[in-house]
DNA sequence: CACCAGGCAAGTA
DNA sequence: TACTTGCATGGT
């Protein structure tokens, strides 16, 4: 399987190249996006990502200060705005609560407890979790989602009932807990999900995967 | 028109 | 415990 993994990340490394994640300018700016792109098309986010830019509230104080119905308002382009909002306060109250709304602080102790932490607010599952350490804090932790799992079940890698944390747990043991490593293999699954494994698109069948085998 | 997108929690039996 | 349902906009 070790192997295979590395395999699989040259193979998407050289067909779609650096991808650049997480596309924000402040560790801040990807907490607020990992929640709002829950089981959301990116780019209906990034217009809610905007709005709060514009109004200059993409801050922890800003939006705390907001009203759950402002907020539901500002993030309305993202779907689910209402479940949204809430979700972002609850992780605000966290933040402020345990870390002084402070970023620093958050992510100067052990990054398992934090995880343990940050699962425990209503709202934040594991990918969002996980998304909040990789992309936002720097820390060595493999983000599973839909489009890995899709991908590696098609390609008959895993059971198709495995669950999260077993897929996570394939990536971390055979792969160095390496930052760059685990940032770009994740944005490497999501470029190819959108463009080949989507539910239901024949393209799947000319996923440039099917080829690792003899390449 | 139907289907889908970088999930998660709450409800039901 | 194991399944189902609600949440919602905007693009294809």
């Amino acid at each position: 399987m070790k192997r295979k993994l590395e395999k699989i990340f040259k193979r998407l490394y050289s067909v779609f190249g650096q991808q650049y994640w997480w596309p924000a300018d402040s560790a801040f700016e990807v907490i607020i996006g990992a929640i709002l792109t829950q089981n959301t098309n990116w780019s209906n986010v990034q217009k809610a990502i905007l709005a709060l830019k514009k109004r200059k509230l993409l801050t922890a104080p800003k939006l705390y200060q907001l009203s759950p119905k402002q907020l539901a308002d500002l993030i309305r382009s993202a779907g689910y705005y209402n479940i949204k909002a809430a979700r972002i306060k609850n992780f605000l109250e966290f933040f402020f609560q345990r870390y002084a709304g402070k970023i620093k602080l958050m992510a100067a102790g052990n990054w398992q407890a934090l995880r343990v932490e940050l699962l425990t607010v209503k709202g934040v599952g594991p990918e969002t979790a996980d998304s909040i350490l990789l992309y936002a804090l720097n820390k060595p932790v493999f983000v599973v989602d839909a489009y890995t799992k899709r991908i590696f079940s098609r390609h008959g890698l895993i059971e198709p009932e495995a669950d999260y944390s077993q897929l996570q747990g394939i990536f971390m043991r055979h792969l160095k807990n390496n930052v760059k490593l685990f940032n770009q293999y994740h944005a490497l699954l999501v470029k190819l999900g959108k463009d080949y494994c989507r539910k239901q698109n024949p393209k799947c069948e000319i996923c440039p995967l099917w080829s690792t085998k003899n390449a």
